[in-house]
DNA sequence: GTGAAAGCGCTAACAT
DNA sequence: ATGTTAGCGCTTTCAC
């Protein structure tokens, strides 16, 4: 068995609740006192129970990180930046798994894992706005990423119409003029992925391209096999692209390999263009031009909002942030032999 | 607050220990009343506190996962496997980062999180035998990988010797003359890549072709970056090798990217060989050969070997499993244009 | 088959 | 500045 707080206070010879003082800082300690505990304490080797101390304080210290697909590097980049912070802030991250299925999604929200985390970072894709207004659950939520917008919770994704947009323009400025789109098909109930969409469309026509309705190739998931298929579709057009903006790097990705499947050259015969700037984009053949947002940014300030709420900071309103992006360039676009980086 | 036991004993009219019981079923509870209190836990939706149960219990029903980087595809797919199996036995699987430093993975050894989790899977790099043998915490523990062999712990890891000797004698089927082995140097004080060196030095004799020292490349890490940069170096040699045995799939890839920055190809000029069968190496330009260990079960066996150990199951002596794996070849060694699988 | 009651280790309200 | 004490919700003896 541990040592317990009690054997400290006998140790120290003095009260529990100075002990808890000590450890914990809520209330002032005597400098002499504060020693004579210190000592017993390092002598013990004592380390608080974190049991007791969440059954009485009515709080795990656990929060939860719910993302689509680990396998997404993306995510698993994220997930990093949000474990980290959460230590340094005492907390523990868990991670959950939704699969992208709506049933997991709304499990999640309607607080499946109530007993066990203080609060939940969520990056949703299959539920509505509806799905999320209509909680009933309190636990503190966060929202990250495009799935769901205007809900009274925080909210932190970068601008996907400005993001699209950037992506867009910079293959029209390669002259590149039947530009496809792989994400989402229009009309599609998820918010999701029609942000991308939008600007997709908005920078065609503020360069004065037309809106081809069948250049947008839409996909059940986000991974590398649904950018091949999507890509697929869209070589086997009368007029087949001579770009494509991806949803995300994965979906890009699995075009470029549908490109070279075809027989044809990335970025000669197509240009292709990213999103998430994640690792094996700079090391693929060719590597991959993308749009790149601060992953560490948005998770360190996932966690700091969520814990903010938990333990019932000055309360504000709910806010929505969008993190910085920048387009990084490389061969998929350009060309030639650039530098990794 | 949520609903407790008790409350649950003041609707159904029975005792705390009974609705206990129901719950846990550690004794038998007679019919009708087991039927009224179950009613009682369904209208009023009760879940069990887990803060309360492991204090009493003395357990937190937390395991956690440490792995040198969750930027490997390989820990991250392993990763989902070992949270999915964990969650399916009741408990929780936490991850933990040791960055691949040797201070990190002293001080899960000993116990950093020793009042938190009640057992530990570690995939170690740095530690050596002689660390693990000095630990003196009793947490359970149980090894995956190459890190570490013989010591008195469960261990789960392909076998390396057995998969490197697949991997090269692939290569020289293929009449490939000059193997190279990305991975760490001979005399490297930790166990990791020894035996994927000694795999490939065995294999090089049994087919007869002399051991080069010059064609060992040793990396500091094991990402893409890594990869790259001993790639670079083996092709700076007079006699430059015609194939690759990587460490594991981003080396792999990393020297792909080399190589291709060379104005070179695979795997006409070198032949490429990986070791994980991560995702990306089946869309990678040329997609690449490896050996395909299987991670659902190794993720799952790790964490039911040590949840037997935590819940005190029939001591057995610690094991040490192989898991099955397999050459899975692709373009990076055979060329061609084969379909994504 | 069921009940009563003693804590697990801690925090916080109430004393002094 | 420090001490006393009442639980947090649960499991588990010990009774019947």
């Amino acid at each position: 068995m541990a040592v317990s707080l009690k054997e400290i206070a006998e140790r120290a010879g003095v009260s529990l609740a100075t002990v808890s003082n000590v450890v914990n800082g809520y209330r002032p300690v005597g400098a002499q006192t504060r020693q004579k505990v210190q000592q017993a304490i390092d002598e013990l080797g004592y380390a608080p129970n974190l049991s007791a101390r969440h059954l009485r304080r009515g709080r795990t210290g656990m929060i939860a990180l719910a993302i689509p697909e680990l396998n997404n590097p993306y995510f698993a980049e994220l997930a990093w930046a949000a474990i980290r912070e959460a230590a340094r802030l005492g907390y523990t991250l868990v991670m959950e798994d939704t699969a992208a299925e709506r049933e997991s999604e709304l499990m999640l929200l309607d607080g499946a894992h109530r007993q066990i985390i203080d609060g939940l970072i969520f990056s949703p894709v299959q539920i509505t706005r509806e799905d999320v207004l209509a909680r009933t659950n309190a636990t503190p939520m966060v929202l990250i990423g495009e799935g769901v917008y205007d809900v009274p919770h925080d909210h932190i994704a970068i601008d996907n119409i400005a993001a699209s947009h950037v992506a867009v323009q910079h293959l029209a400025a390669l002259n590149r003029r039947r530009i496809a789109f792989i994400g989402v098909r229009p009309g599609d109930p998820r918010q999701s992925a029609h942000l991308r969409l939008r600007g997709y469309q908005e920078a065609l026509s503020s360069v004065g391209l037309p809106f081809a309705p069948e250049l947008v190739a839409s996909t059940a998931q986000f991974g590398r096999v649904d950018g091949l298929l999507a890509m697929r579709d869209l070589l086997a057009l009368d007029h087949p692209p001579d770009a494509v903006f991806g949803y995300n790097d994965l979906v890009a990705i699995g075009a470029m390999r549908a490109i070279r499947e075809a027989g044809l050259r990335t970025p000669e015969d197509i240009a292709v263009v990213g999103m998430d700037d994640i690792e094996e984009g700079r090391f693929s053949n060719p590597t991959l031009t993308t749009i790149s947002p601060d992953k560490e940014h948005i998770g360190g300030l996932a966690v700091r909002a969520l814990i903010a709420r938990i333990e019932g900071k000055p309360v504000s309103p709910p806010f929505d942030v969008q993190p910085p992006f920048r387009l990084v360039t490389r061969e998929s676009t350009l060309g030639g032999q650039l530098p990794v980086g």
